[in-house]
DNA sequence: GCTGCCCATTGACCTAAGTCACAAAATGAG
DNA sequence: CTCATTTTGTGACTTAGGTCAATGGGCAGC
């Protein structure tokens, strides 16, 4: 069932019996394995994803061809890429499980379908939208007003459990670091403990 | 009269008669003077700001005194805080006018009204934040990606204005580097050429 | 036409983080 | 259990960009 995804839905917006039955007309339950790429570089994004279970990475190949990790999403979250999705052009974007994962999906036309129909669904969108766009905006002033260590202590208090299942080399790209960086920041830490 | 708002608000989606007149009651128009500090840390910011002529700049003092300016607002975009705007929480950033300015304000509860009843004005938010949250993603790959030179040459791209308007040390905040090592980028371009 | 102030430029030096290269763990497949 | 692959840790060195301090230019107010 898609528990999930009303319960996160509930946190912004009331649902009732019949927007219940319409989320689970709408979106399909889709299992994926662990390492599975599920949209490259040059791909239209035909799909929202809703994360049930496992956990999936965003990234971008940037012209020197390193990685840059812009997002994990969890259980709860949503991945994709939003520009590709919502304007049809092709999306800059690897999306990527690092686990077996499950998915709601929904295609495009569903999608628009629902947010003329669906009235809470809108507002459901639209208050993620606004808390996704806060998230982003702390983000990059993060980037820009704060040094190696205290991104790394950040993300240990906002996503602590997110060392145990995502390699370090990914937490740095995903914090903007090499991962020798990162190493040494941790050695560093774990010193002054 | 508000024509820039309408103008920018059919980019997105259709207006009615009425629906013009809806605004004009919600919206007031202000002049604000250069320099101006509209609202600072700490505050809780109770309206929206539509800028209609002029230019603010939105900026966070960091833990160490530095400024880091995360946006700047050019007529026919919106500023503020929509975290405090929407959360009732109070600012981490200031908000100021560097030039004299002309705003359409609505305070919160006239926002909340018109999202409730005026639904071409939810999408029109809606696509707004969309829009954004692109904007600002890239950013923040940007900031991690890209050295000095190239986000200076991006920026002249995007805005090729603005360099007229806002001194060279807060595009240098603005694009997360010291005002210094701006001045160098541009001398070695200059030389280049 | 002065006087001050704000801003940009420049040089000298510093430092955080990147890069490279290699070694040591850890993980996982068979 | 073993071998191969992935991931992490470390040292030596480089580098982009920051910091500090001094200089000079532009322009507003008088």
């Amino acid at each position: 069932m898609n528990d999930l995804l009303f319960q996160k839905i509930k946190e912004y917006v009331e649902l009732q019996e019949e927007d219940i039955e319409l989320l689970d007309h709408y979106f399909e339950c889709k299992a994926i394995q662990k390492g599975e790429v599920i949209y490259q570089e040059g791909d239209v994004v035909k799909n929202a994803f809703f994360v049930k279970s496992g956990l999936f990475r965003t990234y971008i190949i940037d012209e020197q061809g390193v990685e840059h990790i812009l997002q994990f999403a969890l259980p709860g979250w949503w991945t994709g890429d939003l520009g590709s999705f919502i304007s049809g052009s092709s999306t800059k974007f690897f999306v990527e499980t690092l686990e077996d994962s499950e998915v709601l999906t929904i295609k495009k036309s569903d999608w628009d379908n629902l947010l003329k129909e669906a009235p809470f669904y809108l507002d459901y969108h639209r208050k993620l939208l606004e808390q996704g766009l806060i998230a982003t905006q702390n983000r990059l002033l993060e980037a820009y007003s704060t040094d190696a260590t205290k991104k790394y202590l950040h993300l240990l208090e906002t996503f602590p459990d997110i060392l145990q299942r995502v390699p370090q080399y990914m937490i740095a790209s995903y914090l903007g670091m090499s991962r020798e960086t990162l190493s040494r920041v941790r050695r560093q830490l774990s010193n002054k403990k």
